[in-house]
DNA sequence: CTTGAAAAGTCAACATA
DNA sequence: TATGTTGACTTTTCAAG
């Protein structure tokens, strides 16, 4: 029981106590959701309905924030990954500059600290249609300069992992690239 | 499906023709892939056996890669995200620095073209723990320097988009940071 | 696309610590 | 009191027609 008692019990809407069967059940959704809850319980040590309900749990909490299907990204057409380093004139997170996050090629936003301003990761179809992204992103105003990154192999890409809590299966370490 | 799928597949298979509707079946499982296949037919317009058997093809094509849940990062102990540049001497995809996906701080490693040679994701706890990491990464053999950009907010975080075919609810432009 | 058997998900009452 | 278990019952899955 790795019970966190500091007393004081407000109303605190998520509650984001993540124990060790958590963190087990995690481990396994976060690499195939798909399975079963018999099956998810067993790798756990748990029962279905247990599994399900600490599931359950977890994604009222936002301990899991969604479960979502992973495409490939050749076969949506879009086989170019790029990083883009964007400065701006100013403090960059205008309203117009996070407005790129309707466009389907900007999979991530961050702001960061360094060299640049914020931090672009898209996909595109080719290299003409990063050209037409990146000719976007300079008229919005504040825009002064970008530098890209683009990538030429992509040997591993997975996401958020729940931690060690106890043996885990070495991920296949790629010295092929996955794309 | 107890099947002994280690991954270790990394099929390439030929068939990759990804239709209207596939992309449409796309769109709902990229957001959402916890619908049963009544509702993800409804929502593309098919029936929902027609919409399971494409989605098996999907799967089995590797149009569609996995099925996982995306973990919250502060839920899981790693608030802390950094994009990290990494120099080498010569051509630096060498399996020692493959190794360094057997940490899972580490969420992706792609080799860019631009003045850095490898480009890594990583998300640690907190600045020390970034800090090990970085060490461990100078370690490496033949790595001449690094360059981490810390970030400071992250403000749209998705997976792959499968494109647009037709109307697309507009992703929510976050102007308040998702972590 | 429809069907139906098999599997999984879901709920409630009980047990446990 | 909160969490896990068992077993009945409902929904979904999925291959055959």
């Amino acid at each position: 029981m790795d019970e966190e008692t500091d007393g004081i019990r407000q109303n605190r809407l998520p509650e984001r106590s993540i124990d060790t069967a958590d963190r087990r059940l995690l481990g396994v959704l976060v690499e195939d959701a798909t399975v079963s809850y018999a099956e998810l319980g067993e790798k756990a040590g748990l029962s279905a309905p247990a599994a399900h309900e600490r599931v359950k749990r977890m994604r009222r909490s936002g301990a899991i924030r969604q479960t979502v299907a992973m495409a490939d990204p050749r076969s949506v057409g879009k086989p170019l990954l790029a990083f883009v380093h964007v400065d701006t004139r100013g403090w960059g997170k205008t309203p117009e500059l996070m407005a790129v996050s309707s466009f389907p090629e900007v999979e991530e936003i961050h702001t960061v600290a360094g060299d640049a301003c914020i931090l672009l990761k898209v996909r595109t179809e080719d290299t003409r249609a990063l050209e037409g992204l990146l000719a976007r992103i300079y008229d919005t105003p504040g825009v002064t300069s970008t530098r890209s990154y683009v990538v030429l192999s992509t040997y591993l890409e997975r996401p958020v992992q729940p931690g060690i809590t106890q043996d885990w299966p070495a991920p296949k370490l790629g010295t092929n690239p996955i794309y």
